[in-house]
DNA sequence: CCTCATTTAGTAGTTGGTACTAAAATCAGT
DNA sequence: ACTGATTTTAGTACCAACTACTAAATGAGG
């Protein structure tokens, strides 16, 4: 249980108050055994701003975050549309999409891609995904960009049916054929 | 621009510190035009924290959901499961999962939790989706419980066939059959 | 004009700091 | 063991944004 030293303290700090920004000087002088002052001559150097500066910022930053993730409602980017034709959308594969093992994307977010477009490309207050059918072709890797192109084969009066592919630089990675059902007002399924 | 009654300014105050809860009292004086001790006073009698309790609370619920949504990395809750034979999970069914219009559950939520499942009752170090059907049967609504239960029927060498049924109150909601490629060290698909 | 509610003023004390000065302790090298 | 630099403490004054309290001023209505 021998002190730090002080260039180790000072990593041990920056990763801490990473963890958890809601530790006071306090707290921190008391977890390192030093005075508040070190503490405090620590952070100037480090630049790591006082308590209420970091929780504000943890609370403005995540702020945002929602706001991003509720666009992630529909996930990808709409990037063209032909209504009840056909569209293309364009998503990005980031950290929270993939294994962490092998940064391999997961399945359900190349399918949420292709449903999402789906049902954008049917434009109708109702509009629900009756059956699919679906195959992985290739990966999907961490920063990859999907390009997902939805076209519509066939349309009737409450039902359509449409295929998907996705590619990353050009290589099919993943295509399905989608049947949707749909209405114009607020009808009920089954 | 006359100023408002007691009553009708704590009104406004609230709506205005729900939205921006980041305002001092100071500012709220200043918009208000009345004292400080007014605003503090009216807190009071509305309990309404004073700013930094404000944006901590901010913060700590963003982090709360930033960590729940991490979490969703695998959608859905295992509750049981049998390796290799079978497992079953628990999603339940929230705002950000749903249309807003209908409060409808977006088809690739339910084929994320199926996924997952499948994934998981195949515990290997790598488990992808090659193909699946599917078929979405009845509607999940916002606050639904939807029990899912994988069932592996086939399984040889490195590919592995399940069978996943959810439920909301013991009705079929979704069914799919899964192929789902693994492997025990870091091979290469396609 | 009187009275009760409302508003404002002012003081002391709190938390979690900054900014600064200065003393004490520790260490490194000779 | 001594010196000089580095590091750590200690201590003071000050700040924002308050709470908690007392007391005075200002309304508004009967």
């Amino acid at each position: 249980m021998t002190k730090y030293k002080k260039h180790e303290r000072q990593e041990i700090l920056l990763t801490r108050i990473n963890e958890d920004p809601f530790l006071t000087d306090e707290k921190l002088a008391d977890i390192f055994k030093v005075s508040i002052q070190t503490i405090r001559l620590d952070r100037l150097e480090l630049s790591i701003p006082e308590l209420r500066e970091r929780i504000k910022n943890v609370a403005t930053e995540e702020v945002d975050k929602i706001k991003s993730l509720s666009l992630q409602e529909v996930i990808g980017e709409i990037i063209d549309i032909d209504l009840n034709a056909q569209a293309l959308s364009l998503f990005i594969i980031e950290e929270g999409h993939v294994f962490e093992r092998n940064e391999i994307a997961r399945g359900h977010f190349l399918f949420a891609q292709a449903n999402s477009l789906c049902v954008a490309v049917i434009n109708r207050p109702l509009a629900l995904t009756k059956s699919a059918e679906i195959e992985f072709i290739r990966q999907a890797k961490l920063h990859d960009k999907v390009i997902s192109k939805a076209v519509v084969n066939e349309m009737d009066n409450n039902k359509a049916a449409i295929t998907v592919e996705s590619k990353v630089d050009g290589r099919l990675i993943f295509k399905g054929r989608f049947v949707m059902y749909y209405s114009n007002e607020g009808d009920e399924i089954g």
